[in-house]
DNA sequence: CGTATCCTCGTTAACGTTCCAACCGCACCT
DNA sequence: AGGTGCGGTTGGAACGTTAACGAGGATACG
């Protein structure tokens, strides 16, 4: 008897071998028990079964990445916290990922590019990549933030990489990897469809610079309903930067110019602004003038009365995500390079 | 020449025997030059490098992990989404401690509870800690709620399983191991000597209930800031639910009845529940009646005038669960069983 | 010039799993 | 009777790394 016990080491987890010994058969039986049951006569099989439940057995994770080459390890780079919105959604995003990951048998491994510092080069920021790529610490990437021009997907596509991108290849269109997006001008045509159910006429846009292939996309879902409509636009849209100031100021001018009787903007962030124009100027969100925002962030469910906004489907967009990437790393032929998943719109009294 | 690029495989990374190969050593040197540099001859240790850096070799994490019972991955999990102002700091929690955790040379493993639903029992709660332990997929996990009388901390204790506590063990104070937490207390009472200092007499308590150990703490630090100046505090005190409806009915009650110049709230969304009642009665947050909040959420930064919150040193919370965590797993005597931060104000427009 | 000493490097053997090929017993067929 | 096929099982090898130890060369000293 040793004085061993007075360190309160973890446990040993039990082996292959430990559940083979104690059922009577060899390792590669467990094994197969395990990854092939129906290559053991049932009467084995349930003996080695028994065994593993006595013994609370595991494979060992290490192990098993060795042989079969597998992590079962997804990575997710974070990108460094900066605006309210894109965290707001950042945090159910992972949330999802988390969740429909775990049903295909995956965990999702966090990593951060750079030292944090907002100086990250382009070198830099396919570093984390870089490693955990080599170290063969992970079967696939999930790529995430697409539309800055990012050098992340064009550098995984030239190594061969297996990742898959929530986001569309703006840029590229000829980029073969899978990829899911939300379709944001589908989503803003839905709120302004939803404005001009309840009779609004004068639908303005608040949205971002010309640059941005988002705000291009959602500002087109405007346009598109104001068409159908047959509404005029000219005067009725600004483009600004995505911040609370600046929605406040754009919706100052356009109330002081166009008067518009209903705002959509290209996110809560501006359609916040909106609403403190409003406030500053007396007017009731939703009675006197309707607002809508994007992205449905925590501040549009807390805002009083609350604001309406479109919401996109991250649950959907993960388990998509999911299913591409099982495709992808089983080689298995997956026919539809792009999923493009419609958002819902969550009402509020902002538009009435 | 074959057709197999037409497949576009991933690169196979180096292993260390190529390395040794190219730098004319055995595969233990290069295993020397990464783990023990000082055993190599500087001439030996260069030749090495320059191979390592030429082929871009990267020890495999598999066979490392193997051999040596590390994986460096911590364990997180996350909890399931529920209210907005949990959400709102997990998120900012969440980067700290892959900041972190990159700097100590770990990555973030994260996995989710039971099923996701709500009615998760204490075995489902435990089943996610309980396969990664046994799989030994994870060196150590970090715990975050630590305040729901969970079993997790029990649990993982008496499975001798390393681990670091965010939060107190308030029910259980003889529990032995280590945790950081951050000073609720202090915090609120910073934030009701803010409000002493900018003169008001009159400063309300907008709380939880007497069941939350979180709760009880910081209505503490109101309490004491309020003794030590010499206010009485009899019917300034309210405890209502978390929720921004019941934060505006306990505003109304109380500007109906002791008509306070300040309060301060246990949370943010409590405080936004305030902020409502305010707006119905045309009062203005800081110049009529000031306001803090708990947090400093996205919410307390966009809000009209912003909202005074206390602000968590999540960022330094993270730096010491990492700091306690690498002293378990070295075994190293880590004398403070628990760490206490301070959080600081966020001073806004709320307060005056 | 021989020997003790130090330092550097190489050899062997694991870690726990899965792949591969072979093996065994058995039924079936010729 | 002997071959053939087949489902079920087994032992050996390998994945890439590191711990432990042992061999060898350089150096210093007598």
């Amino acid at each position: 008897m040793t004085s061993a016990s007075s360190y309160d080491a973890p446990l040993v987890p039990p082996t292959l071998a430990d559940v083979a010994e104690r059922a009577g058969v060899s390792r590669q039986t467990v094994s197969n028990a395990i990854n092939n049951p129906d290559l053991l006569r049932p009467q084995t099989l349930e003996r080695v079964q028994a065994a593993i439940q006595e013994l609370g057995y595991r494979p060992n994770r290490a192990a098993r990445h060795l042989r079969t080459r597998a992590s079962h390890l997804i990575g997710l780079r974070l990108p460094p916290a900066q605006e309210f919105t894109a965290n707001a959604a950042m945090d159910r995003f992972v949330h999802a990922l988390v969740e429909a990951s775990r049903e295909a048998g995956y965990h999702l491994l966090l990593f951060s590019g750079g030292p944090g510092k907002p100086e990250t080069t382009a070198e830099d920021l396919v570093r984390g990549y870089d490693d955990l790529l080599r170290s063969t610490a992970v079967d696939a990437f999930i790529v995430t933030d697409t539309y800055l021009g990012n050098p992340q997907t064009r550098w995984l596509s030239e190594r061969h990489a297996p990742f898959v991108a929530f986001g569309r290849p703006w840029e590229d269109p000829d980029e073969t990897h899978p990829w899911v997006d939300v379709d944001g001008a589908a989503g803003v045509e839905l709120a302004t469809q939803h404005l001009l159910d309840r009779g609004h006429e004068r639908i303005a846009w608040i949205g971002w610079a010309e640059t941005s292939f988002i705000g291009q996309d959602r500002r087109a879902g405007w346009e598109r309903a104001m068409a159908a409509a047959g509404r005029p636009t000219d005067g009725l849209a600004v483009r600004v930067a995505d911040t609370v100031d600046a929605g406040r100021e754009a919706a100052d001018v356009l109330l002081d110019s166009v008067r518009p009787s209903a705002i959509v903007c290209a996110s809560d962030t501006q359609a916040v602004g909106v609403l403190h124009s409003l406030a500053a100027r007396g007017l009731h969100p939703g009675r006197d003038v309707a607002v809508v925002g994007f992205d449905d962030s925590q501040v549009a469910q807390v805002v009083p009365g609350g604001l309406t906004s479109v919401r996109q489907p991250l649950e959907q967009v993960a388990i998509e995500l999911v299913r591409a990437l099982e495709a992808l790393l089983a080689r298995e032929p997956y026919d539809a390079r792009g999923v493009l998943l419609v958002p819902t719109l969550a009402v509020r009294g902002s538009s009435g």
